[in-house]
RNA sequence: GGUCCCGUAGCUCAGCAGGAUAGAGCGUCGGAUUCCUAAUCCGAAGGCCACUGGUUCGAAUCCAGUCGGGAUCACCA
């Protein structure tokens, strides 16, 4: 167990059970926790339980606390308990159990938090989904990014995760983009395009894939209807742009493990399709009808028609109005296409089905919530994560982007300009619900301004340390065989030792993290560890005796370095979780 | 009008499935480099946690409502 809190909550739990307390119910015993206390000097751990347990069990919280005491001081890695405020119960851990305690962190090496091995619950999370219509802007970063560390996060917390992407390649965009296209196509053969019309994609990114069908096809196009080019060139832009997405993920270091097509659930036609097949399902579970939906409350669109389509009865399942599955010409809905695809995903066997979407996307949760409720009947849960919108600064100012004139800035530049590790810390260093304002001059600047630099600064000093080690002390040790072997009941420092219980936090910040879907609280975590370690280096310049490395003591040096490497670990974890890079020099 | 998110220090934000005296960075003021990287550290000042009720031993946190700010709202994707 190499979670103290969890170790200490379940012998707690076992003291109370062992009370034999009228009146208490596992429910309740589930209440108890045990955390970190806010004040360090209230010692190592507290402990709610008396509190809880006091109503039900008709008792004064201190009388309980008293029996508690009784049986918890006896535990040979509690050193002293005590009882404060309205009934917490406060432990501190004897000097042997840290000691103990930091030789299984170092000894865990990088893998220090990561859920041990269990049953893996099978995740999905799905991110970015960008329409392949071209390169993508910042906009899409905070999503990717965010869903990317999520899936980090879970995949460390112990769960079986595939990371998804949805090619929205169905819908009417991609028409607009092969005819944009076809427009390049025919200016790299020489036509005069003049200016792009309104309504189709202006950007230059389509002239090289004009050009490269030029190449492969000559004029042949030329003399074709739109309806035998349109598949041609449809196919060859999904192709191109996708390979453009996939090549901007991949600076800013985001990876899929499947790349989903909403076409392939129409494959198949209207008997065979994956989208018919699911739609048969809720069909016999009595949720799809015919029928027409009321207009919007307040607002009345001045084009409002009523008229009859098949439609999703998922206000039974928890939404608040019935949705389309066919428009009125016989094609289906793209959220017909979600049933399809949520029946996919379930199909696959996700005891999860995680969406990281933005903001804009918010009137979409609850009928997503709603289908995957109808199609797992509850064997699958839906979550959804709303990333708030990125507005971005220079110097201060607001950056105007206009989607219209093609003018808007993309997630590439950006990472070209601020680097791959400062866009993903910044855009980790806020929770996902709360807008974020990203300035570039900030960004850039390395200084205390900026997290990203500090927390790796603070990576890249305990290696410094290590060099130093190495260099004043030749004969001392290094690597995890031999931290493993140091004495780290040398470590008394208090410097040291809330360096040990901080790191102690750490398989518990994961846990709760991932529980959560939070990957932000990783990044703040390892702020705080980052600003203690730096913290007890300056401690040195006060305190010469404090140094990491001090020549004339070889057993205290060693368990200082090992103690190092321990932070240095948890810091190159967490900014993996997070995908930035941990250096060991910065210059 | 419906739905969702947000409202915490001058500014930008944390606050861990309710807990003890509400935290950090920036900014302001005052300090620390013969020393393992000062890209760092230490200290001070600064708060009616939007408002009003409710739930309970206990609320920034949960619930209801009010007021602000944002997003979104029938065949689009």
């Amino acid at each position: 167990m190499s979670n103290v809190f969890s170790l200490f909550e379940k012998r707690i739990r076992n003291a109370v059970q062992s009370l034999e307390i009228e009146g208490i119910s596992s429910q309740l015993i589930s209440r108890i926790t045990v955390e970190p206390p806010r004040d360090p000097a209230h010692g190592h751990l507290a402990t709610n339980a008396a509190m809880v347990l006091a109503k039900p069990a008709k008792m004064n919280p201190r009388v309980i606390a008293d029996q508690l005491v009784a049986i918890i001081s006896a535990d040979s890695d509690v050193a002293s308990v005590d009882i404060a405020g309205p009934g917490f119960i406060n432990l501190r851990l004897t000097d042997g159990f840290w000691a103990q305690h930091l030789t299984d962190i170092v000894s865990s090496g990088t893998r220090f938090g990561a859920a041990s091995a269990g049953s893996k619950s099978k995740v999905n999370v799905e991110y970015v989904s960008a329409n392949p219509t071209g390169p993508m802007h910042v906009g899409h970063c905070r999503g990717a990014v965010v869903g990317d560390a999520l899936a980090n996060l879970l995949a460390f917390a112990g769960h079986d995760v595939t990371r998804e992407y949805y090619i929205n390649d169905a819908g009417g965009q991609i028409d607009v983009l092969a005819k944009s296209v076809f427009l390049r196509y025919r200016e790299a053969l020489g036509q005069a395009i003049g200016a792009i019309p309104e309504g189709l994609y202006p950007g230059d990114y389509l002239v090289p894939l004009g050009e490269k069908i030029a190449q492969t096809h000559g004029d042949s196009l030329l003399a074709m209807d739109e309806a035998q080019w349109l598949p041609l060139i449809k196919e060859a832009a999904i192709d191109a742009m996708m390979d453009l997405i996939r090549s901007d993920l991949a600076a800013l270091g985001v990876r899929h493990d499947v790349f989903f097509s909403e076409r392939s659930l129409h494959a198949g036609g209207a008997e065979n399709s994956l989208i018919s097949k699911a739609i048969a399902r809720l069909t016999d579970m009595g949720l799809v009808y015919k029928g027409t939906l009321p207009p919007p409350k307040g607002t009345k669109p001045e084009d409002w028609e009523d008229r009859e389509q098949m439609l999703f009865r998922s206000t039974d399942v928890g939404d608040d109005m019935d949705r389309a599955l066919m428009k009125s010409n016989g094609d289906f809905t793209y959220f017909a296409a979600d049933v399809g695809y949520f029946q996919d995903k379930f199909d696959r066997g996700f005891s999860e089905m995680i969406f990281v979407l933005g903001a804009d996307h918010g009137g979409y949760v609850k009928r997503m919530e709603a289908l995957g409720r109808a199609i797992s009947d509850g064997a699958s849960k839906v979550t959804i994560r709303l990333c708030q919108l990125v507005k971005l600064f220079r110097d201060g100012e607001p950056v105007k982007m206009s989607k219209r004139s093609g003018e808007f800035i993309t997630l590439r530049e950006v990472v070209d300009e601020v680097g791959r590790d400062a866009v993903r810390f910044m855009m980790l260093y806020r929770k996902n619900d709360a807008p974020l304002d990203f300035d570039f001059a900030k960004v850039t600047e390395q200084s205390k301004d900026n997290p990203v630099f500090y927390v790796q600064y603070a990576h890249a000093r305990c290696h410094s340390i290590f060099r130093q080690a190495a260099n004043d002390m030749p004969d001392m040790p290094q690597g995890q065989d031999a931290w493993a072997g140091a004495d780290m009941s040398l470590l008394s420092d208090e410097g040291e030792t809330a360096l040990a219980r901080k790191m102690a936090e750490y398989p518990r910040i994961i846990e709760a993290a991932a529980a959560a879907h939070e990957p932000h609280r990783v990044a703040f975590y390892l702020y705080e560890l980052a600003s203690q370690l730096h913290a007890q280096w300056n401690r040195g310049r006060d305190y010469p005796a404090l140094r990491f490395i001090n020549q004339e003591n070889a057993p205290s040096t060693l368990a200082r370095l090992a103690l190092v490497s321990a932070v240095s670990n948890i810091l190159a974890s967490g900014l993996g979780i997070i995908g930035a890079d941990a250096p060991e020099e910065m210059r």
